[in-house]
DNA sequence: CAGTTCGTACGATAGCCCTCGTAGTACGAG
DNA sequence: CTCGTACTACGAGGGCTATCGTACGAACTG
């Protein structure tokens, strides 16, 4: 549907490393925590763009901006503000043109540790 | 060569984990300080087990020590007594098992990184 | 405008982690 | 046995980080 030419992009930017300036420790700092590399896996999940709020993670809203904030500044993630929700998206190319086949060896692994470990559904 | 028997794996022994309890985050993180990420580069380069000492670490030896204690008990490499010396292996096997490609993307990404970030050699 | 929803900013606290120096243990050589 | 080498253990300091609560701002809905 064209007619969702963005109503409102709003005054608000968010800054961004650019693709030369993520680091591989950065990267690997910023998916190392339980919480991140789950927001990262379920943003991996539906390929897309996700809005903050359907993280249903166990700590606070706080604590939730301080996490994507970290993976905003290390690389992993794009944010951008529409209207009062803030949508959220992997670098997928940036990350896979740095670093080949990182990511997914991390989403993989991610996947089997957690079949592993007992995930019944 | 079967003449290489060990000569004095000694009494003294090191703690691993098994490969069931390797866990992603921790393997992350253990990757995730430059120095520890050298010293796996490094390991990798070789094939084999290296000395503690052979690695020209710009720290002490007490933090060295304590950065092969992290990559040890994350899982990343094994460690045996060799007389005075201390022998470090990575565990292939083990992570390749647990997280497919996970360390070769790695390693391959650490010396993207190297040469984008300019290292003349 | 008033109200609601979504996310941020700030300050505070507690814990972890990198670093070090010093002292100590294990092993091999003389 | 004595010495030197290789690594460890312990304690301490300084910085980063994960967490929270509360107060605030920005945008949509009426």
């Amino acid at each position: 549907m064209p007619a969702q030419n963005r109503p409102s992009s709003s005054g608000r930017s968010l800054e961004h490393p650019d693709r030369a300036e993520i680091r591989l420790e950065g990267v690997l700092h910023a998916l190392s925590d339980p919480m991140r590399l789950q927001i990262v896996c379920d943003l991996a999940a539906v390929e897309g763009e996700l809005n903050c709020s359907v993280f249903d993670l166990p700590v606070s809203k706080s604590t939730t901006t301080h996490h994507f904030r970290v993976l905003r500044e290390s690389g992993v993630v794009r944010q951008i503000y529409r209207g009062t929700a803030k949508l959220n998206a992997l670098r997928r190319d940036d990350l896979e043109a740095l670093f080949p086949g990182l990511l997914g060896a991390v989403l993989t692994a991610a996947g089997h540790q957690a079949s592993r470990l007992g995930v019944p559904s």
